[in-house]
DNA sequence: CCAGGCTAAACAAG
DNA sequence: CTTGTTTAGCCTGG
């Protein structure tokens, strides 16, 4: 790892290729990341989730960690009692002592006096959570969460998560007053011990985010190792595409787009996505399918470098996208030759992009590039009531965004050979505006100063990265997930940023309950089915998995919301 | 076109 | 916690 660190425009891409070229021994004869990791910043490396989340080995790791927490808890009810505001969730056990019992609410009552039932609001929570990070070991913020019907049945009352107590007294309706009188100082106890449970719950599900959110950051060191290498292959292909082809000749300046780029990367930087834009201009442009996200593309009659890729279709041509993806993965073929340690990955159905993998000190990094059409030209009718984002983020700056091109990516959906008016799906394009997800994701604040460093800063990224994280988790657990993809986080989050419009709505000390409403929100869209393309409302990116899969995963998050997010904290206890 | 300045984010030190 | 440093990526003015 020694001399990346070098400025790199000191080095020529010749030297750079030979000292690439080597670096395939280096990784072997040098001890794996992991490994070195493990020296210093174990605590807070994602080093068992390293290589591959989709490899089950993880699993069984799971069951030990299980059995370390149970049994402990009443040792941990010990540790916990001098752990100011972090009260047992376990519970006291029924036999608790009356001593310990009043210690508790004393406890209970010094360290909140919490008013309101529900508190929502959980303010100066981020002093608490960062002396809890950098003090407490992990494995203490990963205790189970208080069951719905938790050890408060041993009061004889009902222990709901919101401590409704009329559900408690119509209970004990047929008890003689006596008992009712005795059940109502118990009553008191129990509120107190309910209302300080949730206090504990909350900050814990705070902790819990705040601690996962930690282990997403990427290492700078990652950064730098994985950049240098996924810049260098950028380059090379670029310089190839202008230098030894004709129809590529024109590829612009690579839009680097997707989480890395947006800084919404977690957990390691090992995938890349770059568009490499083709410029077309005086296109006719015809939707394909009714929902307005795919087109076919005509060129205007006139000489053009892609005039090769055409298909002749009744009166008109349109460039087919499947040919030109074809040559275009042809010749990034062709500049692997030099760059061995790069691999091109086999195409996968209407998939836009060319992946190349590679590995850098035994980490896999996968690039997507994405040839696409660049279009100067105003916006379909489509998008006409997409980007709403007035309220959000203001006129101007929509405006601004509608003056910029749009794209095309050679992407369709279902069987290749389905044909509209005559036009295979495999010869159409897919409307893209990722350069513009970008820019709104840099540029998220309604004041303009926001997460600026004069400026306030504000959770929705990192609302967004835990969105992200847990659809992972969730999908790596049940592979019926698959049809869930990042993309309906980021849409989520835009949807809900154009009805919180105000950076209050999102401050960065809220972080817990604005991921939470995010998450009702993702929730609502799975249960009517519908979350709709940020540009193209018409299309509804849940029409894809399903009505039943959308209700399986909106079940799962709210099992997750409910229960403190247990999926966060399996991954916080491996650490 | 590209050098140099700026920003966001990670990180280290106090 | 605050402050400063480093780095990659981005933007811009000459």
């Amino acid at each position: 790892m020694t001399g990346r660190g070098r400025p790199r425009k000191e080095k020529s891409p010749d030297s750079k290729l030979s000292k690439s070229r080597t670096r395939p021994q280096q990784t072997k004869t040098s001890p794996p990341r992991r490994a070195a990791r493990t020296e210093k910043e174990t605590k807070t490396t994602n080093g068992p989730k390293k290589q591959d989340p989709q490899k089950p080995d993880h699993t069984e790791e799971k069951p030990s960690a299980q059995k370390t927490r149970k049994g402990k808890t009443t040792n941990h009810f010990m540790e916990e009692t001098n752990v100011q505001c972090r009260t047992p969730r376990d519970s006291p056990a029924p036999k608790t002592s009356s001593t310990q019992r009043s210690a508790l609410e004393t406890k209970a009552t010094r360290s909140s006096t919490p008013k309101e039932k529900s508190s929502q609001k959980t303010k100066e929570k981020e002093s608490t959570c960062q002396a809890t990070f950098q003090k407490e070991p992990a494995k203490k913020l990963v205790t189970q969460p208080r069951t719905p019907q938790g050890p408060a049945e041993t009061y004889g009352v009902r222990a709901k998560a919101n401590g409704c107590l009329s559900d408690e007294i119509t209970a004990k309706q047929t008890k003689t007053l006596k008992d009712i009188r005795r059940v109502s100082v118990h009553e008191k106890a129990t509120n107190a011990l309910t209302k300080m449970k949730q206090v504990s719950f909350e900050e814990k599900v705070d902790t819990t985010l705040h601690m996962t959110l930690k282990n997403l950051k990427i290492k700078k060191k990652d950064i730098s190792c994985a950049s240098e290498v996924v810049n260098e292959i950028q380059r090379h292909v670029i310089k190839h595409l202008k230098q030894n082809t004709i129809c590529f000749k024109d590829v612009e300046e690579p839009l680097r787009t997707g989480s890395y780029y947006e800084n919404l990367k977690i957990s390691n930087p090992d995938e890349f996505d770059v568009m490499l834009p083709i410029p077309v201009d005086r296109v006719n442009i015809e939707p394909f399918g009714s929902d307005g996200a795919f087109y076919s593309v005509g060129l205007k009659r006139g000489k053009s470098s892609l005039q090769k890729f055409e298909e002749e279709f009744e009166d008109n041509s349109i460039l087919s996208a499947t040919k030109m993806l074809e040559e275009f993965r042809k010749e990034v073929k062709e500049c692997l030759k030099e760059c061995k340690e790069w691999t091109m990955t086999k195409k996968k159905r209407g998939c836009p992009a060319v992946t190349l993998t590679t590995t850098v000190q035994a980490v896999p990094i996968s690039l997507d590039l994405v040839l696409c059409l660049g279009v100067k030209s105003s916006w379909p009718s489509f998008t006409k009531d997409g980007l709403k984002i007035e309220h959000w983020l203001g006129s101007k700056v929509k405006q601004e965004y509608k003056r910029k091109s749009y794209y095309f990516v050679p992407k369709y959906e279902g069987r290749g050979t389905a044909e509209n008016d005559g036009i295979p799906a495999k010869d159409v394009w897919r409307i893209s505006f990722s350069h513009i997800e970008k820019a709104i994701i840099k540029n998220h604040g309604s004041e303009k100063t926001c997460c600026e460093k004069a400026g306030t800063s504000c959770c929705r990224k990192d609302c967004l990265k835990l969105v992200k994280h847990l659809l992972h988790l969730l999908k790596e657990k049940n592979p019926s997930f698959d049809k869930f993809c990042s993309y309906h986080a980021k849409t989520t989050l835009l949807t809900s940023c154009c009805s919180r419009t105000s950076d209050t709505d999102w401050k960065a000390s809220d972080l817990s309950p604005c991921f939470q409403l995010l998450l009702d929100d993702f929730c609502k869209h799975l249960r009517n089915g519908q979350l709709c393309n940020f540009f193209i409302p018409s299309q509804n990116l849940l029409s894809g998995p399903g009505a039943k899969m959308c209700g399986n995963l909106a079940d799962c998050i709210k099992e997750q919301c409910e229960k403190g997010f247990p999926i966060f904290q399996q991954e916080l206890k491996m650490y």
